[in-house]
DNA sequence: CTTGACCTTAGATTAAACTCTAAGGTTTAT
DNA sequence: ATAAACCTTAGAGTTTAATCTAAGGTCAAG
């Protein structure tokens, strides 16, 4: 059982923070104290880590709030009803994923053709890098697309697939 | 050459957001007309896209700021002040992909567990199946750890690896 | 020649997710 | 017994990223 500080510590969250949540639904403490004191167990010590790595990952404390609420009470919920809801934010995540690996990719295409060494960046644009990134995708992507007298630098052509 | 409204339209974004980006620091059109109207060409479409793609992905717009405010004064910086940079918000990519693929590990195992059918979700429940993910995550990786006298659903031991 | 799209500055409003303050009281650790 | 941590309600303030409103114009297409 924790208090809500030595909770707060642990997640590396205000006390604040928690008493929010609390205040909006997502997290109640299992048990109070004689005194008053929040408690909180271990499955409270779990569903505050989900609700952290939701946010991390980029939910909003409504969306989190929906995937909760079905455990409020689960028996008005059709089975089916939460796998759609599931495949939903999976969906979602599975795009997000998608969007950070490409982005990834151009940031390690311009990492690698950096020299990282001490002269000057003129020639080693981060901007143009990725403002070919889009050029490039659209070239790879439609076939058949007309030329667009794209300007290109040493680095970016070594930089980006 | 776009007019505001037309780079808003083809972007999926309100002129006033482009007026805002502006004033900020974040995209300026390269051109005027005669009459002020502000025209952008592809290389703004690029940069805006970038932003676009950015934002999505979890940067801020101080952040988006900071990676394209070398190009500002690009003789200012040292090669290696951008390789660092970059570097920095590639790790902070590859986290959030991390992240990202754990959460969607678990929302994929939960719906292949879930039957999906019309009946109660009452033996199917999200919570308890999230809950358990930090335990068995712990179970993993404290190889001496305590026994924590996990309480676990039918549902839940399908659905979590 | 009249709409609708655009221009300007400047400030108000919104939403999310906190974060802080006040004011007064209780509990726990040293 | 005193300081630090907690409790309460209730509301104010902060940050980010817009979005909206006003007021007074200019521009371009049908």
């Amino acid at each position: 059982m924790y208090r809500i500080g030595e909770l707060a510590k642990q997640c590396d969250v205000k006390a604040d923070t928690l008493r929010f949540y609390e205040k909006h639904g997502l997290l109640a403490p299992s048990t109070r104290s004689e005194s008053g004191y929040r408690l909180y167990n271990q499955d409270d010590v779990a569903r505050l880590r989900f609700i952290l790595r939701a946010k991390a990952v980029g939910f909003t404390l409504n969306e989190i709030t929906e995937l909760l609420s079905i455990e409020l009470d689960k028996a008005n919920w059709a089975c089916a009803d939460v796998k759609g809801m599931v495949d939903n934010k999976l969906e979602q995540v599975q795009i997000k994923i998608a969007e950070l690996t490409q982005f990834a990719n151009s940031l390690q295409h311009l990492s690698n053709a950096c020299c990282g060494g001490p002269d000057s960046a003129e020639h080693c644009s981060i901007l143009e890098a990725l403002e070919s990134e889009d050029k490039q995708l659209h070239a790879r992507n439609e076939t058949a697309h007309k030329a667009q007298h794209v300007k290109h630098t040493k680095t970016v052509k070594a930089a980006l697939t």
